[in-house]
RNA sequence: CGACACCGGAUUUU
DNA sequence: AAAATCCGGTGTCG
């Protein structure tokens, strides 16, 4: 059982910074709190990215219930993914996806995993709502997305 | 110059009770300190009340500035209700704008004054930062909110 | 039209 | 430190 979450101060706006947040419990060291990698950030990139993080840091044996409360993220790489894959990776509106690039690295880890016969399940929860799980990894994120920004071409300066 | 403020002890409680506080100034008879009316008991209506209550305590033709430190509720009358009269009162995520009624009654007092071509201005000031008025408002609020119910049917038991 | 997040702002309170 | 009252905006999809 894990908990992911994603954070993204002034999203929508220039500037906004995305963090990722992975809560496996109390002091576990796979815990993960870091700042979302990329130029595109938002809050839908930071909450898949949470979830590709967790997939990342189970074995590809041991069963997983990801604890999210990104519906978005949920049908994306369970619903939506399948008639994407048929339409070329376009919207119902004929649009591209977005954050294709995470969805397919998701179902990338969610197939071999289904390839072993391990089990993946994917919990939608209520965000805000006093679920101790979720606000841990809602701490992560939110610290994360404090830290300084990955592409940064100077090592400290 | 007005000062208007809204109390509401145990809010989002039940059981809160909400007060209004109007302070035109020291010994002023206009000033206000009542209990808030209606089964609704939120700090919200309180502050709406409070500047309903400026409002109809002055007179048509006199020029008003009402200091209040709801952001909502300047927003209120000032901002968001155009866009409220023109969506029939929903909120943007389309759920039914709350306080309506009060929001209308306010609304409908400013256009009678403007109307007159008389001035009405409404003010930020930042709550509990010193400001005199502000304090003095806040005073008759709080005293409001211990008033008994209005609701009551028996009058004085 | 629907859904879930993410955020920003101001207050009211405990 | 944490909850409730209220709002608008973007992120994304069917």
């Amino acid at each position: 059982m894990v908990y992911t979450d994603g954070a993204a101060p002034g999203n929508g706006k220039a500037g906004a910074c995305g963090g990722v947040g992975v809560w496996f419990g109390a002091d576990d060291p796979r815990n993960v709190s870091e700042r979302l990698a990329g130029p595109l950030q938002t809050n839908q990139r930071a909450e898949l990215t949470a979830i590709l993080r967790a997939l990342q840091l189970v074995n590809l044996d041991s069963p997983i219930e990801i604890r999210t409360d990104s519906q978005y993220s949920i049908d994306c790489v369970t619903k939506w993914y399948a008639s994407w894959v048929k339409k070329g990776w376009k919207t119902a509106g004929g649009t591209p996806v977005k954050n294709a690039d995470l969805v397919k690295a998701i179902r990338d880890l969610m197939e071999n995993r289904e390839a072993k016969g391990t089990i993946t399940i994917l919990t939608k929860v209520v965000g805000h709502s006093g679920d101790y799980g979720n606000d841990q990894a809602d701490r992560l994120a939110v610290l994360g997305a404090q830290l300084p920004a990955l592409d940064e071409k100077g090592l400290g300066e």
